[in-house]
DNA sequence: AAATGTATTCTATATTTGTAGAATATAATT
DNA sequence: AATTATATTCTACAAATATAGAATACATTT
């Protein structure tokens, strides 16, 4: 399942924070910040839908995630390439590589990586 | 501004066709089809947000997307990079090639791309 | 033990989104 | 001219989402 766009901001905050109490997630929002409510009730839908677990200590919480930052955003990843690149991630990476606007630096540094993978997928055969 | 799911769907199936007719994008829709009057609505919206734009043709309009499937993809991927990447295309990138276990042909081919893509920043110079 | 700070749950409301019926309008067909 | 096909707008309602007040509970401080 999906988080929404306000579920998805309680979520950054606490992978930033990697464990939170109410209070501290509250801390992390901008004027003018939320009631407390709703972050309660952020947190108790995002517990349902399995993204978020908690240590009881006394009656508070201590939250964490569960679902690391990067499996979440690969999820997204997903998501998009399927939508817009025919579920190709060659496509998708042409595109994005061409499209980006990335240093040289950047680029070279890219090719570095992609060589490295291209010798570790060689080791494995 | 954003599109909202059902909106996006509309959109895919204008960017497919180029440019439609209300009729012609029901008849992309797989059973069980919306109403028309569905269609009807969400093409009212999606012009409102400014992504579609028609010609009147009688009482009938031919719309034609003003936003490229590319365009709104990368807002899309900014979006992604910002939250999730600290604003850095480069270590998303990074993270993109290590993880999304592309073949080793399509990394040779990336390879290939990013090349060009520098000979193509060092003749700018 | 009373008061205070904090968190939680329950309940509720406003807004946004998804969906479509009814009424209306126009163009094409008979 | 009447009928039919199609599209559009207006209106409406249900579901999902964003937001938070009221009531309650526990822990800490006084």
């Amino acid at each position: 399942m999906q988080l929404t766009k306000a579920e998805e901001q309680v979520m950054k905050y606490l992978w930033s924070l990697e464990k939170a109490y109410l209070k501290n997630i509250l801390d992390e929002f901008p004027e003018p910040k939320p009631a407390a409510t709703t972050i309660a009730t952020l947190l108790k839908r995002i517990i349902d839908k399995g993204f978020i677990g908690y240590k009881q200590h006394g009656s508070n919480r201590e939250y964490y995630p569960l679902v690391k930052k990067t499996d979440y955003f690969s999820l997204q990843m997903k998501s998009i390439i399927k939508d817009y690149f025919n579920n190709s991630a060659a496509q998708f990476a042409s595109f994005f590589t061409t499209e980006s606007d990335l240093s040289e630096k950047d680029l070279k540094e890219l090719q570095k990586l992609i060589s490295e993978q291209i010798k570790t997928k060689n080791k494995a055969k």
